[in-house]
DNA sequence: GTCTATATTGTGATAGAC
DNA sequence: GTCTATCACAATATAGAC
């Protein structure tokens, strides 16, 4: 997906944008402007803006994979950086969360290799982990779109709902 | 929010609109189209475009509480109702649940009567009725973008994770 | 309440020259 | 690899006549 260095930066400065001003500047004209090309040169690059939304989202996971794995297989604590990555870069992870995954265009085995330290973590049940992982999204998408009472205590709620799934 | 006759045909029209096509179909000029009416003229009737979002979300809101409120405290039937409103109009489901309540402009009450049957299933604790309306709206939105893999059992999954909040 | 007409802004995408 | 030029749309919204 970023084999060439300009089609790595490309996706660096795709990623900046939606960082800084969010999914609705994403753009091909904002990704061209920001490398001061026009926004026609980008599709000799990509096929078209999906190709550079797919490669945010291969980077993503990767990043999210390897993060997880540095953690290794307790649960609080994976619900943190789970958590923290989500709340770091909002856009991204909602492009990485929103759609189906792009599986094909996907490397090889990044699904799994993020999803193993859950997995782990709960004690090895795929149904457990689906359901661990469910909370974690939900959990991110509500504070996320701001969708708890202001009031509400997101850390007790992570704290009770990650010892529901620990393992038994 | 719906306090006209038009304004409720108009409602109903965004409603099936959204139902029938998804939240890219629902633009002014497609809802007036189907009220075989221009699209300036919808705007004597509601202020923009956001006023018509939000009594279809209030619309939403009212009709969950209904069904849930139905159901009682059984907590895997409250599951059950929750992920069959939002397979049964994704489109709304994610209207309702996809950026800030509009909290100022809903029916006074309305959230907390939503929120009530959940609370008292698990329990009375609100943090770990958050932790379950998490759950569920995980759940639902990764079924709904088709993030699960096609072989995973979400039947399983819902069994799990609701037991897991079962009241202790 | 509805209309016509218009303003303004934006989108992703392509052809063909250099 | 980049450019100019352009296509073909679609969006929300407003003014003012009827």
């Amino acid at each position: 997906m970023a084999d060439t260095p300009r089609q790595r930066e490309i996706l660096a400065a795709a990623r900046a944008l939606l960082a800084a001003e969010g999914e609705a500047a994403l753009t091909v004209a904002r990704i061209a402007q920001a490398l001061s090309i026009k926004a026609p040169s980008l599709y000799k690059h990509f096929a078209g803006k999906r190709a550079i939304e797919v490669g945010l989202i291969a980077q993503g996971f990767a990043e999210q994979a390897e993060a997880l794995e540095r953690v290794g297989t307790d649960l609080v604590e994976l619900g943190r950086v789970y958590r923290a990555f989500a709340l770091r870069e909002p856009a991204l992870y909602r492009l990485m969360t929103d759609g189906p995954l792009p599986r094909a265009e996907l490397p090889d085995g990044l699904e799994a290799r993020t999803a193993a330290p859950l997995v782990a973590a709960v004690g090895g049940d795929p149904d457990r982990a689906r359901a661990a992982w469910a909370f974690a999204h939900g959990m991110v998408t509500l504070e996320l779109a701001g969708r708890f009472p202001p009031h509400a205590d997101l850390d007790e709620a992570w704290r009770v709902g990650l010892s529901a799934f620990a393992p038994r």
